[in-house]
DNA sequence: CCAATCCATAACTTGTTAGTTATGGATTGT
DNA sequence: ACAATCCATAACTAACAAGTTATGGATTGG
C-alpha cells in the first residue's frame, strides 16, 4: 500500500504536480502532450510519469506507439486520511471528500 | 499566502513531517523535547522548524531560554483546497459514470 | 560574575534528485 | 523493408536539500 509519504514527496516537485493536474483537468494525454506542456524533456517527463505510478496517481494504456496517461485521484486517499487526522479543525469539510473517496473504493 | 506546493515540499521531508505530527499529537514542545525524538541533531531539528515556520504550520514561543514551538494546523487550508478541487474530479467522473449506468438501465 | 543550558546560524560535506543527451525497442506508414 | 515516430531507459551532470560540526547569542542558576 502506499503510503502518505510517498504521496507527499511524490506531489512534492512542481513539475510533476502540475502533470498530473493537468492530466486531471484535460483527461487522458499522451506522453507528447504532456512534454509540450511540462516545459522539460520528453524523458524527463516519462520519468516523472514512472514516479506518479509507482505512487497509483496514474494509469497507462498503451495504444500502438502511443501511451495514454490518465489520472487516477483515488489514489489520493491516503493524503486524505492523513489530513482528516491532523487537519482536525477541517474535519467536517474533509467527511464528505473521505465519503465520496470511499464510494469509489467499493 | 502559502502555496499548496510550498506546502506539499515541506511535508515532503520525512524528518520534517514526524515533527509536525508529533507536535500535532502531543502539543506544545521544546526544541530540545523534539530533538530527543526525530534522531537528527539539534540543528537539523532548528532548520526543519524554521522551514515548517514559513510554511506558517508551527508557531514559536520563546519562554526564557527555551522556545516552545505549536502546530497550527489551519495552515493545511491550501492543502484542503488543492485536494477538494483535485479529488473533485474524481467525483465528476464518478458522477458520469452513475449518468451512464443510470441510462443505460433504462 | 561565571559556568552551564537552550537554541539558531554559519560553514561545510554528502546524498539525492531533477534535469540533460544519447540510445534503443516497439510500432506505424509508405 | 525502411524511415519515421513515440516512448522508456541508461548514463551523466548539476543543483539542491538534509545532514553534520563548530560557534555564538541569550538566558538561567549558583
Amino acid at each position: 500500500m502506499i503510503t502518505s509519504g510517498e504521496l507527499f514527496s511524490g506531489l512534492g516537485d512542481p513539475t510533476r504536480r502540475a502533470i498530473f493536474e493537468q492530466l486531471c483537468r484535460e483527461g487522458e494525454q499522451t506522453v507528447w502532450m504532456l512534454t509540450e506542456q511540462a516545459g522539460v524533456s520528453q524523458p524527463a517527463v516519462s520519468k516523472h510519469l514512472a514516479v506518479l505510478k509507482h505512487c497509483g496517481l496514474v494509469h497507462d494504456r498503451r495504444q500502438g506507439r502511443e501511451v495514454h496517461y490518465s489520472a487516477k485521484p483515488q489514489a489520493l486517499a491516503p493524503l486524505v486520511d492523513w489530513m482528516s487526522v491532523y487537519a482536525g479543525f477541517w474535519r467536517e469539510r474533509f467527511d464528505r471528500l473521505e465519503d465520496l473517496l470511499k464510494r469509489m473504493d467499493q
